[in-house]
DNA sequence: CAGGTCATGTAAAGCGTTACATGATTTT
DNA sequence: AAAATCATGTAACGCTTTACATGACCTG
């Protein structure tokens, strides 16, 4: 029984229909509002996904539409469930990826003048509050959130909350070092 | 005077040519020291990028082997130096990605019993505890290492540090909420 | 009846890694 | 003499976004 190794999109869409049945636009909803923020997805990867998840006998479709509105609905079978404990519990080095325009900026800022990493270290921090503003609005206490997603949505509100400190620190000693380079000129 | 918009990959290499000539083998080896935690390259993408950059006329490079060993140079260009500066102080939204298989695990770690998150949260602590390892090995206080530079390893540490911070107090916390439920059991 | 949401999808383009191939030079 | 490093490159494959297209239903 050769296990399909799950996609990266695949993941995600066969932990988002293990809690109930879907269709590609509540995926998409799902992901946008509560994973979005460590694990994105598009529509051109989410529709033919579940097309070849289902191929691979990992999820069911059914087609209920609302009204004279197309609806096919996905949920798991038996072997996508068990695709998914597998991957949720295997002990496969973990992927951990991040891009960060605005310190590699930082990296390369000695090519401009001082004043410039302050504004950027500004932009770094703007950038960050509104990803603050954005989990903020999903409610930590709301009954339905699960405890293993309140975990990530705590984790990542210190993870921005730790970010925007360090910025406004580094702001803070910039524009000493700043001030203090002016007064050494007069 | 159309600007040439940088691609990934051309803003990693504009910068790290610019405080010296180099190959396209330094590049890599320079990213995969200092940038990769943050902003990664591979040669598929580093040697045909610098290929484009020079027809663009934003680098220009020169044949100059050592001993029977082809070898290419690349420096900056006047265009290339407009390029990078314009994007290093450009105002346009910075982008910020993060993909992380831990944190979408503990997302569904509903699905699975208790202890496979427990385990997950370790797991994803080693991972970070490597991740701070690696970056221990450059010195920030090294003479040769740039303000900017030396800013965003002590922010890379201090982000790795808070992350394994939070993966054992949760681990803690876990170990309790486990630890009460069996005695409840009894 | 206009604007928003529900719903599905595709095509093209861009981005990126992996794996492989080649060979010289330097270090052990 | 072997192993590591220097150096260049490509082909295949996979992932992802963007932009577009279509149309029904719902709300004010």
């Amino acid at each position: 029984m050769a296990l399909l190794e799950l996609t990266p999109t695949g993941r995600v869409i066969l932990g988002m229909i293990a809690f109930g049945r879907r269709t590609g636009y509540d995926i998409k909803q799902l992901v946008d509002k509560s994973t979005r923020h460590f694990w994105a997805a598009s529509y051109g990867q989410i529709y033919p996904e579940l097309r070849r998840l289902e191929q691979h006998g990992l999820v069911r479709s059914r087609s209920e539409p609302s009204g004279g509105r197309a609806r096919t609905v996905y949920e798991l079978t038996d072997e996508g469930e068990r695709a998914l404990r597998d991957w949720l519990t295997s002990d496969a080095e973990l992927t951990w990826e991040m891009r960060d325009e605005g310190m590699l900026k930082l990296f390369f800022s000695d090519y401009v003048p001082v004043e410039r990493r302050l504004e950027l270290i500004r932009a770094m921090r703007a950038l960050q509050e509104r990803k603050r503003a954005q989990l903020c609005q999903l409610d930590t206490n709301s009954p339905e959130m699960r405890p293993g997603q309140r975990l990530t949505l705590e984790l990542g509100l210190g993870l921005t909350g730790w970010l925007i400190d360090w910025c406004e620190e580094t702001e803070r000693s910039l524009a000493t070092e700043i001030n203090d380079a002016v007064k050494n000129e007069v």
